[in-house]
DNA sequence: GAAACACTTAGCTGATACGCTAAGTATATT
DNA sequence: AATATACTTAGCGTATCAGCTAAGTGTTTC
């Protein structure tokens, strides 16, 4: 479980893993359960599943034979954070300028 | 340019592109200016650079013999669009109304 | 015109990613 | 006990990625 910023995006880089995300966003389910819409073969799957776990996107728990995952929304929380940030910046140096343009405006 | 969730998470999850974001929220900049705080050559320094702008991330005019380069909004609000979405869906969950449903009992 | 500068292309390397099949383990179910 | 279910591990093949060096192109400076 790493939950850095690198690993969660990679993770969500892949349609197959933000299906699940999107799926697990709506309550548990077990693995069979997460696979049966995706045409790949279960390990395929299960390695996708254990991207998901490794960033800490998905927590899983073993009962019985059956493995339930739910989702895990800090690592979401974090990549939010960074593009919030990323927007802030960006909004900030428009504002700057737009600053800038009122000076040269005012003084002409 | 593809665009698409895909590219840009995938473009987001390496460090050295996610800084060149950072650098050009402030504002745009050239190529050996973004290069020259990471510690790697200058060709693989530019490919970084390709993969922000294959997924539109980046946009860059060349001028005489300098490349500038400037950030591009939309794929971020893109992915913004997405984890908001997931935010959405998760907080209305049955179950964790559920959830909120106990605590509000035993509360009272 | 020569030299410096700012990329740019080509091509090599080792590591990682995503797909598969085959076979194994541990729990239900009958 | 035998079978079915639900993963799980091992291992293979192709493709892509991130790093490098060497060499090339086009522009500006001296």
């Amino acid at each position: 479980m790493t939950n850095n910023l690198d690993a969660s995006f990679a993770a969500l880089s892949d349609p197959t893993r933000r299906a699940v995300i999107e799926r697990l966003a709506r309550g548990p389910a077990s693995v069979t359960e997460l696979a049966s819409p995706h045409n790949i073969a279960l390990p395929t799957f299960l390695r996708h599943l254990k991207v998901l776990e490794n960033c800490g996107l998905v927590r899983s728990v073993k009962k019985g034979r059956v493995r339930t995952c739910h989702i895990e929304a800090a690592p979401l929380m974090k990549i939010q954070g960074w593009l919030e940030w990323q927007r802030r910046v960006w909004e900030h140096r428009l504002d700057h300028l737009a600053t800038l343009a009122d000076d040269v405006e005012k003084k002409t």
